[in-house]
DNA sequence: CTAGACCATATTTTCGAAAATCATACCGTT
DNA sequence: AACGGTATGATTTTCGAAAATATGGTCTAG
């Protein structure tokens, strides 16, 4: 029996606010919401089938995580998108996200290699099943944050993991605004495979340089294919 | 004529969603309300002067900030303080703001010598004429806010300084759970000095090297004069 | 023809009542 | 006495109406 038939409102968290931030958090990552899109609460009241007072919860919270813009007196609307900001957003991954997995590889026990080690055979699984445009593919999104997620997961400071979720999700979402013009993705899996070894192995520094540059060069691919949704603003 | 004649309701910000999360947080910081503290409804409509779903909406965000705790279904409470959320907190204000003063000082114009060294004169004013505990004065809380904001606001990246403004804020809130414990304050005025110095004069490693003392050693009086309340968690 | 004031409409923001949920005390049974 | 279920009160959460504010267009004066 499918649990989608006892589904009277919420899925993700108890409250209706909380599932309805999950649920435009996903759509603003995915573009299906397009950035410097007018959020009017007429509009995501039918989308959404909640109060005024509840979808205000939601936006103010996603404001708070950079994905939303609120404009005083003036509504809300998706974060719009910029150059500037795609640079800030890859800058501050890498100083993080450098941070975390060295840590992670000097504190990892063998739950932590396990959980790379399974994280990314899931990943490999699903790109052989499916060797096409990955991001249109909700599955692997998911298993590709978990690999990266499980990577750093033993850094031991949940603060660290929360701001690193954060830009994971905005870094998402210029991802998402170039996959449509990206003729062919390069090869990651080569990437994460080369990544998870460094970690297993414990050389740091490897994986260090691997993260930056497995970084870097994603957000270059986004300013490239993603040029003109970058400079009209 | 003084502008407080005409204060109906707000104060910061144009939403009284805004004004109110803006004082929540001061509150909270200050410690006014004390860590773990539940946050009912009907108590704060009345010390507020809002309603439900305005408060909701304040509460909301300052869950996303760090400084309240929202339990589904169970309200919300001040964040509760721990060492390791002490020790978590001061480790990414190092790694953070060591970056943010490293990029200041190489991008660093006139008018940021400007800003470090006017608000540095500020800040020793109120030192000057009101030599005791520091924290218990608005002003300066405010002024040394401004002078460390300053040190790093050349830095080129907003996204960055957004997280640093919010580890601050965290960390100035354990400034405060110390403060009424603490028997002197050591000599903060002269370590500001001397990394207004080491910055002005363009010694990046010198003035990494200050603020990460700096830093450090102010959690390490917390972590001493607060343990009684670090530990009880 | 332009600038500014004014009105009408669209949209956001706030409110308190009502629904949903949780915590507690009570009661009966074993 | 211990346990489990249930009623009751307390608290949170959600809703849509009402108030506040912004937007856009029209008219008038210069």
């Amino acid at each position: 029996m499918p649990d989608s038939a006892i589904r009277p409102r919420k899925e993700f968290g108890k409250t209706i606010a909380a599932d309805i931030t999950h649920r435009l958090r996903e759509e603003i990552i995915a573009c299906a919401l397009p950035p410097g899109e007018p959020l009017r609460f007429d509009v995501l009241r039918e989308r959404f089938g909640a109060s005024f007072t509840t979808l205000r919860e939601a936006l103010t919270a996603l404001a708070a995580e950079g994905l939303v813009d609120a404009q005083e007196q003036r509504g809300f609307r998706v974060a719009p998108v910029s150059r500037q900001d795609l640079i800030e957003i890859t800058d501050a991954r890498v100083l993080v996200e450098v941070e975390l997995i060295r840590r992670s590889i000097q504190r990892g026990d063998d739950d932590w290699e396990i959980a790379v080690i399974s994280t990314l055979h899931r990943l490999k699984r699903i790109e052989q099943r499916d060797p096409e445009h990955p991001l249109r593919d909700p599955e692997w999104k998911i298993a590709h944050r978990q690999f990266h997620q499980a990577l750093v997961s033993a850094c031991g400071s949940a603060t660290l993991l929360a701001i690193r979720a954060e830009l994971f999700d905005r870094a998402e979402r210029y991802r998402h605004l170039s996959a449509n013009f990206r003729p062919r993705p390069r090869d990651k899996a080569g990437e994460h495979q080369a990544i998870m070894q460094a970690a297993i192995s414990r050389n740091a520094d490897l994986a260090v340089q691997l993260i930056e540059t497995h970084i870097r060069s994603t957000a270059d691919n986004v300013a490239t294919y993603a040029a003109h949704l970058l400079d009209t603003e």
